[in-house]
DNA sequence: CACTTGACCTGTCCGC
DNA sequence: TGCGGACAGGTCAAGT
């Protein structure tokens, strides 16, 4: 759930919140979601002050004046808030929010800072993780190596995500664009909220593609990454940001969990199907295969 | 090699 | 109301 504008999202919060603090006990109880050893988080994370925050694709890294960076994979359910010193539930109208007193059962990992104030970092399905890496074996790790270009750099014309999406030439569109070492970011919403904005069929072969279709679609993904992240990410069922609010995206989206409704280009009713091993939302009128 | 499917988990929703 | 099963969707390992 958590695609490249949710955790740039996070990343905006936590960079206002974190750089300066420093780490003076951590606690996490499912090895699997934090799996460095005791002795690597008193080395390395005990006493460390945060120097930065900083997003590659889908991950959250914060770097850490021991030279160490926690790289953090949110996954489908993982979240990351911060609390102030005193402050037992999240601030605002609790409409606005998701989650209450922390820490609660998806709580897979705890750091305490020494002013008092705690981030915690929960995840309801255990797949999401947070590893310690040192900060310069971050690019050698094997998801940096393989990871694609990230969409939103200056540098992303549309004859690059053309040959980009041209190595998976004989896959669909939808599964290509999903490909992290494709393009970084992109998961399920995204991918359909774009398809649509392209006028292309997800289940469209990317070898059929024109140049045409290629630069629409560079366009409307630009478009919706961009405006999703101005409404703060999509809030489905678990997504919030650091401060523990929920994302408007999804009241903007045109077919992303919409079927049913209309397409709001033609009026045709919004269907939802299966590509790629994916529920898929497109308009059969609009996006043609 | 290129591509697709299944596993990893937990909670929710639907039909019987 | 209870219960089994489908489904949610990011990534990697295993299968075709």
């Amino acid at each position: 759930m958590p695609e490249l504008p949710e955790v740039e999202t996070i990343r905006r919060g936590l960079s206002t919140l974190l750089p300066g603090r420093t780490v003076e006990r951590t606690e996490s109880t499912t090895p699997k979601s934090f799996p460095n050893s005791d002795a690597d988080v008193r080395a390395f994370l005990v006493g460390a002050k945060i120097t930065s925050v900083r997003r590659r694709a889908k991950v959250l890294m914060i770097d850490l004046s021991s030279s160490y960076t926690l790289v953090i994979h949110l996954k489908m359910t993982g979240q990351l808030v911060f609390r102030s010193k005193g402050v037992r539930f999240g601030a605002g109208h609790p409409s606005d929010s998701l989650i209450g007193e922390l820490p609660d059962k998806s709580t897979r990992a705890t750091l305490e800072f020494t002013d008092g104030s705690h981030l915690f970092f929960n995840d309801q399905r255990k797949f999401g993780w947070v590893r310690l890496v040192p900060t310069s074996e971050l690019p050698n790790i094997d998801f940096m190596r393989r990871v694609g270009p990230e969409p939103l750099e200056a540098d992303f014309i549309w004859q690059l995500l053309r040959d980009r999406l041209q190595r998976r030439g004989n896959t669909t569109i939808k599964a290509a664009l999903l490909d992290q070492s494709v393009i970084a970011g992109v998961g399920n919403i995204y991918a359909d909220e774009s398809l649509w904005g392209a006028k292309l069929h997800p289940a469209r072969l990317v070898k059929t593609l024109t140049d045409s279709d290629f630069r629409r679609l560079h366009d409307a993904l630009v478009d919706v990454l961009r405006l999703s992240i101005d409404k703060g990410g999509s809030t489905d069922k678990n997504y919030v940001n650091a401060e523990g609010k929920k994302g408007s995206y999804l009241s903007f989206a045109s077919v992303f969990r919409r079927e049913g409704q209309p397409c709001p280009r033609c009026g045709t009713a919004i269907i939802k199907t299966r590509v790629a091993g994916r529920g898929t939302h497109l308009c059969s009128h609009c996006q043609r295969t």
